[in-house]
DNA sequence: GCGAATCTTGCAGGGATGCAAAAATGCATC
DNA sequence: GATGCATTTTTGCATCCCTGCAAGATTCGC
């Protein structure tokens, strides 16, 4: 698993990732979530089911366009901050660095839909939102010189996730990616106020 | 589904579910997690397979103390709050009035040695302290008259799970429940305070 | 004892994972 | 350009986790 060996792999990899993502996109769309086996999943992709799991953890993990390179992207950028900014602000200027790449990635309004109209799949997002948390808790711990196990970068890391969540469950697609940059901005500025009662 | 119907079959219930707890703690705790199979547990509680998940959502639910019960009166103690209390100030008493209850629980030792020797039970902890916060949402909009899907009472509900997670995780048992008890505190003052570095 | 409510169980079916065999691909060599 | 070998990917298979459903067993109140 060392980088691209050759285009080859990896382009036919990409694609073979891309066409079971459309499948259970458009079919998740078309039946729901839970009509969908992950055998009809693959036989619209042409490959079989157990390589379904050798790309996406779970059925419906397929609709997580963050999950490898996005959550790369920002562990990598929270890694760049400078090292004596304060954590929230690192935290927060990471997300923001990732948003762009966020935005950049296809299908959202179908995504997005998809999430608002069945309840369940909060659930998932859940999971990939705390593998990511878990990542960015050694990144913390290491950028304070204090232990990963400790009160204080779990907490950290733990209400980034919250931010995440609470904008991405609040968002409405149709504002956009400034819309959900903006709620993403709101919920840190709500973190760095201690969470008192806003005004409005 | 409607209380005791009669004391009998109460205490049936109870019965099975503790045995079902127990033998999963015992063998969980003998040969790990991934190691036992439902069966395996339902053979040494002395019930079907298919009356596992009458009682628990998973294989690791059995040892989750806090599911039904003090998810029950967590939220009945937050609904009990003054009306006027600030929101982070209400769920912080209500988790201190929830933990007795959750000290009088039987096996925390046991308990919490499995979840520092398996990692991976975190990712169940997730789930279980998720569902809590969605319950919680809709008492804090109730309480603020705002709505549950605003961004604000979800980043609260949320980062009420997070300080439980990151104080259970940071936990070390030998500290009993006072320790924890300390942990939450601590946790709810770094959200006060807007997680500004702490001086120690 | 008798009907009604509740609990338990078996069964069928889909989700997810480890393992090892088979297929495909990349690369060096002739 | 064809051949042979190493690496990577795909696949089938066995197994376990989990759920809905319907049938059977228990318990309840009378």
């Amino acid at each position: 698993m060392q980088g691209a060996t050759t285009g080859h792999r990896e382009r036919k990899k990409a694609e073979t990732r891309e066409a079971l993502r459309a499948a259970a996109i458009r079919l998740f769309l078309e039946h729901g979530p839970s009509a969908v086996t992950v055998n009809d999943i693959c036989e619209a992709a042409r490959v079989s089911a157990r390589t379904f799991f050798n790309y996406f953890e779970s059925k419906e993990a397929a609709l997580f366009a963050w999950d490898q390179h996005l959550s790369d992207e920002l562990a990598s950028n929270l890694a760049a901050r400078p090292p004596h900014e304060p954590p929230l602000t690192a935290l927060r200027r990471a997300m923001d660095d990732t948003l762009p790449g966020f935005a950049a990635q296809t299908g959202w309004h179908a995504r997005k839909k998809l999430f608002s109209a069945s309840p369940e799949l909060r659930t998932k997002i859940v999971n990939a939102v705390f593998r990511v948390e878990a990542r960015l808790v050694d990144i913390l711990a290491d950028r304070m010189g204090c232990p990963a196990d400790g009160l204080y970068p779990q907490l950290l890391a733990a209400a980034t996730g919250s931010v995440f969540r609470a904008a991405f469950i609040t968002w409405k697609p149709e504002t956009g990616i400034k819309g959900l940059q903006a709620l993403i901005d709101q919920a840190f500025d709500h973190l760095a106020a201690g969470l008192t009662v806003p005004a409005s």
